[in-house]
DNA sequence: CGTGGCCATCGACGCCCGTCGATGTCTGAC
DNA sequence: GTCAGACATCGACGGGCGTCGATGGCCACG
């Protein structure tokens, strides 16, 4: 590498990941990477029966109705959460197949 | 807020994620929360040497040196690259254990 | 009916983020 | 010493994000 002129480092070789995957998964990655929304999928992943309701999710932060809403939308627009009203009552629940798509990301064969 | 003796859902029962961790984790997501980023850390990670040079990186995207240059700063200082300079070249290099930490997040023994 | 509670939406406010052109800093070569 | 190239940094711009108070829609129960 003390050739000037020629290729300063490795040439990237072997199979990295495209272009159109990466726009594909960073949006789920934007909705996970907030410690609200992080703390609400875990919340409602722990429980017991697999979902919550948003009267119980509210009471676990010190932030507005409006803001868990908001919160709570994101992550459904994102895939990542199911959305089921019954009654006066919704009820949020975690889609493993979005979780799982993002946990894929980090088995790279590269890394290993 | 919800009434004392009047439970609409469960109790949200289990170990979920406590606020600390969910502060100390969501800056590696949203720093991995990009399109660019992410292709920046595969394609480091992909490279057969285990690391790359800015100059091939910087041929791999239509986007501006300094662009470039600022994503591969916020990997870094999130602690997801190490970087070192060899003479006028400076390389990057995933860091692995940044990258288990948050692979584990999506092993949560409550998504079993 | 009407009323009260649950949840979503709206509008607004700071603030941070991604991108750029321009400039600065360092290094090796001549 | 001078010059060219590789990266980093700076300042600025537009847009998006997190949060709030206020309001609206919907459902159950008198």
């Amino acid at each position: 590498m003390s050739d000037p002129g020629l290729a300063c480092c490795t040439p990237l070789t072997g199979t990295a990941m495209s272009a159109e995957q990466a726009e594909r998964v960073a949006p789920l990655l934007k909705a996970l990477a907030d410690p609200v929304r992080l703390r609400l999928v875990s919340l409602i992943a722990s429980s017991a029966t697999g979902e919550a309701c948003v009267c119980d999710l509210n009471d676990a932060f010190d932030l507005t109705q409006a803001t868990i809403s908001h919160h709570l939308k994101v992550l459904h627009s994102a895939g990542l959460l199911d959305r089921e009203k019954r009654g006066v009552w919704v009820y949020y629940a975690v889609r493993r197949e979005a979780l799982t798509a993002v946990a894929n990301l980090f088995e790279m064969p590269a890394l290993a």
